[in-house]
DNA sequence: TTGAAAGCGCTAACAA
DNA sequence: TTGTTAGCGCTTTCAA
């Protein structure tokens, strides 16, 4: 035999296994495994990494995460994320993370501020080493994450709290150029079916709305309020069909509503955008794949997504506290009247 | 002051700084905070649930994992969480995870194997409890999971492997379900919009459309193959009309694409059902906002997830491996022809 | 019922 | 360039 035979120890490789293989002690294969701190021979260098793939070593994260305070992990808590716009934001945060070498622990809080706190409490017990927050509420709770010095990123918030960094879009105008564009068709009578919102002053798009039609001298249209979801958009639109002034076209404040809202009027055999058009919010695929394809105002999650990543364990990090709006687009498509 | 003052040291408190608080050892405290093994006097309970709540004392799961080998969290593997069926799938499983104590780390491998494997490694080596993987391959590599003796479950998979624990559903009578659906409703050529494996045997939602044509008595309708995608059926629908023998009715091998396909229909100017009748698989909620809404066959999804999480860490833990079928269910809606 | 202490696997300061 | 070693915060055996 040329060195020590292969351990046989049980249970799993650790570092101490690799360090008796390859005939070298433990700091020099941390040395090899993280490059660095200090430089190792080449030669040392290829007995180790043999011995290494030899044994079938794989770092113990843990260990690493105990020692070094960092779990190498970023959180992110949304309300649902089987609703397009945070499953495409998990998956472009998921990718940035990836990116910087950290993996993502995903939380629902299922529309619930209680769970969205536990949520919070157990990524700050598990050492996460940021999390992104996509609240239910205006002024989530971030005492648990403050504590434990864990830096957070609010999204799709508008500036609400000063002490916080965070990314989102601006409500009012992407609203009131979705509005405005339906009023540029000639439409006299706009209407809005409004998702719910837990905060006490107006939601951004409601005011967007409002403003477009001041803008354009036209008077107030219907309003549906009900939740954000294609079953909530779906009722919206039969309130808002059955009302005493129906409108000839309809904002809605965002895709999962418009495709719920799409149901109920097709449903009453009206044609889109010919009897009604509809603009909406978000730009999710899925309003690329309704019927008629959805104009929306396109949030650009990708870019906010990554960089809340960036604030948290990138670049960024470190920066001070502040709100970043981000631009939106609106995606003209023919539920709105354009060929 | 009664006691010690509470203790200024810097960085986050640890169990000794509860310890010193209320004046016990640590043993003590670990015994409070988990309930065991040992039992504690009532008194001294009390004391020490106070000084946590006064100190703010979060457990630090990375020693608590070191300690124990575990990290009370189970891996994802997914395609693309962006898809509505993974996206339920995640959710589903971070459900019953949670439920468990356990937190869920997400990942996506883009349809991309070399990422799967890393991305199973990197699981691995973060000490993982569990890992559900939805693999783009029948016959994912498991060796860094077997070798680190992580448990894994395969989802939405055929029996390949003996002896790997998986769960599916019968993809050839699902899909054979659906078709003979469509027959039922007098249509002669039946037309696949078949999403392309990596597999070398036929998928089974191929299998069951061939049967069911079989069964019926009828001719082999046209395929197009294509993308698991919107896009991949929407490509495929332009295929399909522009076939020589242009199908009245067409079995999409997944929502997503009979989304697409349903686009490509209404930009032809054609009526569905009327003028070609549609069926799908999956049972995704997208299919029922659809216009008009899909008959599609319904996968159980978040059954699946519940007996996955159960058999990684719950209940059925170290039960030996098995393939388990889930049933599945014809959603009939308007696609298909039905009032 | 409580406490002392060993050690989980790793990193990095310090020594050689 | 390499090795020794203290300790990260926790659990739990063993002793008191």
């Amino acid at each position: 035999m040329t060195t020590q035979p292969a351990s046989a120890s049980r249970g799993p490789v650790t570092r101490k296994d690799v360090a008796r293989y390859a005939g070298v002690s433990t700091a020099v294969v941390s040395y090899v495994v993280n490059g660095g701190p200090k430089k190792v021979a080449p030669a040392t260098e290829a007995k180790v990494q043999d011995a290494i793939r030899v044994l079938g070593y794989r770092p113990n994260a843990a260990a690493r995460a105990l020692k070094l305070g960092s779990s190498e992990t970023i959180g992110l808590v949304v309300p649902d994320n089987t609703n397009p716009f945070y499953s495409l934001l998990a998956h472009a945060v998921e990718d940035a993370a990836a990116e910087l070498g950290y993996a993502l622990l995903l939380t629902n809080s299922a529309g619930n501020l209680a769970k969205e706190r536990r949520n919070i409490r157990n990524l700050a017990a598990r050492q996460v080493d940021g999390v992104v927050l996509a609240s239910v509420v205006f002024e989530p709770d971030l005492v648990d994450l403050e504590s434990a010095e864990i830096p957070s990123v609010l999204l799709s918030h508008s500036d609400s709290q000063a002490e916080v960094t965070s990314m989102g879009v601006d409500l009012v105008e992407g609203a009131r150029i979705a509005v405005e564009h339906l009023a540029s068709h000639g439409h006299k009578n706009i209407g809005l079916a409004m998702g719910t919102t837990t905060g006490d002053e107006a939601d951004g798009r409601e005011q967007g709305w409002l403003k477009a039609l001041a803008d354009a001298g036209l008077p107030e249209g219907p309003i549906a309020r009900s939740a954000f979801t294609r079953e909530g958009g779906y009722a919206a639109g039969k309130r808002l069909l059955a009302s005493a002034q129906r409108p000839s076209a309809i904002f809605a404040s965002s895709d999962l509503q418009a495709v719920g809202l799409l149901r109920a009027l097709h449903e009453a055999g009206l044609s889109v955008p010919g009897d009604i058009a509809v603009t909406s919010f978000d730009g999710s695929v899925e309003a690329e794949y309704s019927w008629p394809p959805l104009t929306t105002v396109e949030q650009p999650v990708r870019e906010m997504a990554e960089a809340a990543v960036r604030a948290l364990v990138g670049a960024d990090r470190g920066e001070p506290p502040r709100h970043r709006v981000f631009p939106t687009r609106l995606l003209v498509r023919q539920s709105c009247g354009c060929p």
